[in-house]
DNA sequence: TAGATTGTTAATCGATTAACAATC
DNA sequence: TAGATTGTTAATCGATTAACAATC
């Protein structure tokens, strides 16, 4: 309600709380302390009632978190509820691992339809979601509330599908392509996921382990 | 080659400059000051000298940077070139989008093979990679130097595979299931590609600009 | 050489941790 | 009530930015 600016590494943190609250009620605790929570997640008590308390008080002196309710409110914080809806655009392997296995529900948002240009695929279903003809996104888009357009497409697609979308009328942008899309303005958010970045610096993690290069003889 | 410890914000921001500079060099630029990479990256200039200090001097007064060679350095930083080797567990839809779209040799990895239970695939290859049942893992890496297990496992099977990874001598986890692997000793890195995470942390930034949440009437 | 730009030190800023009074 | 644990302020730590002398 307060919009004091979060800093991004709260953010970050938020879906983590999320996963292990979530957790945590699965297993049946309804209670939890910034202690307990902070031994299984590796992170000091401190930072954790700071974090909640950049959005409230959610817990109870003496008592502790109710384990139920807090995960209610991160989720609420972070938009679960809110009805959000988006589209897949490619169908290539990623796109359909994406679509096959990704429990959009469970982080609040509903898939709505997967575009492509491949006509062996247009006018298919993939795990019961109709896949249209890329020329037809905008016309969708005039017909139904879309948040948010997860890019899957070839690299030299993705600017120019990362276009339409926001001139369609996008909220954000997932963005699974090594591609980093710009825009002059600023007003969408786009949220990357850079497979070779990760392994990179998973490289780099592991090379401190294996000491100093050897020459290659 | 001096030990000094690099900070995780610094590690994280090597790939990305590694990824803009092979752009500039496909585009066939050949030197760059920090102050021309700042403006295309959205960073300060003075973060960049200061991140590259951290490993040397790898650049000119008066100069600026060789793309190219700045590349190279970067790239062996991140462990590019030591022959790194990686093995996939689960070819699932993701196990198998990654193995045929992901350029691993662009990051100086070779993907050795995959393994699965499921009788239909054991036995085929998958874009040129032999699939192997799980049962011959340990086998698998008494005859091969593997550093990296892949982990696109059911989530019920990663902490099982996760150690059995570990038992056999990988160096590095790269997990792509929603399940966040431990260990008592702590002598391999994990480094997790939680696509859940990424989609509540755009889902909470697209949920700041709709304003406050209505009432679901 | 003069101009440009790095490498590096110093200053600032922000994030994390510690501490403790408030309170359930 | 006494004990426990939060919410919150204060202290610390680390990362980012600014500034400038070194130098190509």
């Amino acid at each position: 309600m307060d919009n004091k600016e979060i800093s991004q590494a709260v953010i970050a943190r938020l879906p983590r709380y999320f996963r292990y609250l979530g957790e945590l009620k699965n297993d049946g605790i309804e209670r939890i302390s910034s202690q307990e929570l902070s031994d299984i997640m590796k992170v000091t008590a401190s930072q954790i009632r700071q974090d909640l308390n950049n959005f409230g008080g959610f817990g109870q002196q003496g008592y502790g978190y109710k384990v139920d309710s807090l995960k209610e409110e991160i989720g609420g914080i972070l938009g679960i509820g809110r009805g959000h809806t988006l589209v897949v655009l490619g169908t290539g392997n990623l796109g359909r691992a994406i679509i096959k296995n990704f429990r959009f529900s469970g982080n609040g948002f509903r898939l709505l339809a997967a575009f492509d240009v491949n006509p062996a695929v247009v006018g298919t279903e993939i795990a019961g979601v109709p896949v249209y003809h890329a020329d037809g996104l905008e016309e969708f888009f005039s017909a139904h509330r879309v948040d948010v357009g997860l890019l899957t497409v070839p690299i030299a697609a993705a600017q120019e599908m990362g276009d339409r979308l926001v001139n369609a009328g996008v909220k954000g942008i997932w963005n699974f392509t090594n591609y980093e899309i710009t825009w002059a303005s600023r007003e969408v958010v786009v949220e990357a996921v850079h497979f070779s970045d990760s392994l990179l610096a998973l490289s780099y993690m592991i090379s401190q382990r294996e000491g100093p290069e050897e020459e290659l003889t």
